[in-house]
DNA sequence: CGCACCGGGTTCTGCCATCTGC
DNA sequence: GCAGATGGCAGAACCCGGTGCG
């Protein structure tokens, strides 16, 4: 998948350079309505013809069409865009096209974020900046920009977003957590540091209140194990530390562990959907003949297991079950939930083949990588098979 | 060498709602 | 009353390999 993904990137960008060579930059005279490197949203216009309301900016609309920017899309997302006087489309293709942009990309980019156009250059440069102090090349900014625009141009505050780069390092997180923390969820440095600053400081509370001596560790802990915690409301987040800290009935020590260590993954579930989780794993494990004990234990071993869906998981569990494997085998190495249904039902193929034994064996082969498994299962089958 | 333990890697946006300031 | 800024939500697992031990 990762793979898949990469070789995906690496396409992409083949493609965004023959653009480049094919059309040279700037391929098309655009309609200036802003000089680069100036702002412009801030203008007396005094001289200038007053756009009634409801009219569009004639010069903007003819400068997209030929960026080829899906205007359809950029009207009904923002169309108060296109109802200004003034804005900087040209100046804004010529600063990503110089970041390494495709005009492909930067299609795209405005297609689904049109605010996008209204950003001076200088603001632009600065903010660059800002995320170049993270990120070590353009190309993967404009990696981030073509994935998520709004992440990059929705606030026009670089100041808070120092502030944010600058309280995430005081909370101790290194460069190598700030890097996947923008990286994997750029929204985070766009929030208000004030907000960030809430959820740490909610984070921090639950470990005091839970008799933690060392909140600080425990907001970075959860925050470097779940690059997702600060994009998410702290309403949630308290809800789910509730939903957990009821139904599972741990001793205090024992709820810090389990939040600020694999528990961390699942504290920014959909309140709802961790719920219905938590439900219909305990039905299950009770149809299963299971007590609450043994679900407890499972979900501390293996709290991943409430990030599976209810089919998801009934489905994989009677897999497990119909290829011989007991449930005090599972609860006893919850891991091998980690791997899908599809490769799990493949390997029971393959070891019913070969004959192994879960009871005398164990099925810890069942959770180890394709390469180890397929090593496995080499060295298990019995006759060298000359013939055919 | 084979195995179990363990931690790490990948991954998450695009939309709507609500405020705020002019 | 507008556009801009910001908050919040739904959606829903899988796989790999280092390391240390016997």
């Amino acid at each position: 998948m990762a793979a898949l993904r990469g070789m995906r990137a690496l396409l992409s960008l083949h493609r965004s350079l023959t653009l480049q060579r094919n059309f040279g930059l700037i391929p098309v005279q655009l309609t200036s309505t802003c000089s680069p490197g100036r702002h412009c949203s801030s203008t007396t216009g005094s001289d200038e013809p007053k756009q009634s309301v409801n009219t569009e900016n004639e010069s903007l609309l003819k400068n997209l069409n030929l960026m080829g920017v899906d205007v359809k899309m950029a009207r009904r997302r923002q169309p108060g865009v296109f109802r200004k006087v003034f804005t900087n489309e040209q100046a804004v293709a010529q600063f990503l096209q110089g970041k390494g942009a495709s005009l492909k990309v930067i299609a795209g980019i405005i297609s689904r974020y049109p605010r996008a156009v209204t950003r001076s250059t200088d603001h632009l440069e600065q903010r660059w900046e800002l995320w170049r102090n993270i990120f070590k090349t353009d190309a993967e900014i404009v990696a981030i920009l073509d994935r998520s625009p709004e992440s990059f141009f929705r606030s026009s505050d670089n100041g808070n977003l120092e502030k944010n780069i600058a309280f995430l390092i005081s909370l101790g997180l290194n460069t190598k957590d700030l890097h996947r923390l923008l990286a994997t969820a750029p929204r985070t440095f766009s929030n208000s540091f004030e907000l960030n600053r809430q959820m740490v400081e909610f984070l921090e509370d639950i470990c005091a209140e839970l008799g933690g001596t060392n909140p600080e560790q425990f907001a970075k802990a959860i925050i470097s194990r779940n690059l997702y915690i600060l994009i998410r409301s702290t309403k949630r987040v308290k809800t789910n530390v509730d939903i957990l800290r009821a139904s599972l009935k741990l001793s205090n020590s024992q709820l810090l562990d389990l939040f600020q260590g694999p528990g961390a993954e699942i504290l920014d579930l959909s309140s709802e959907y961790l719920k219905k989780n938590l439900y219909s794993l305990q039905q299950k494990m009770v149809s299963l003949g299971c007590r609450k004990a043994d679900m407890k234990k499972l979900v501390v071993s293996y709290p991943l297991v409430l990030y599976i869906g209810p089919d998801t998981l009934s489905t994989k569990l009677d897999c497990l079950l119909n290829g011989g494997i007991t449930v005090k085998q599972i609860l006893e190495k919850p891991k091998v939930l980690d791997y899908s249904t599809q490769n799990i039902t493949a390997r029971l193929v393959e070891l019913k083949r070969v004959g192994y034994d879960f009871r005398k064996n164990g099925i810890n082969v069942l959770d180890s990588s394709r390469k180890r498994f397929e090593a496995k299962i080499e060295r298990l089958t019995p006759s060298p098979d000359v013939t055919d």
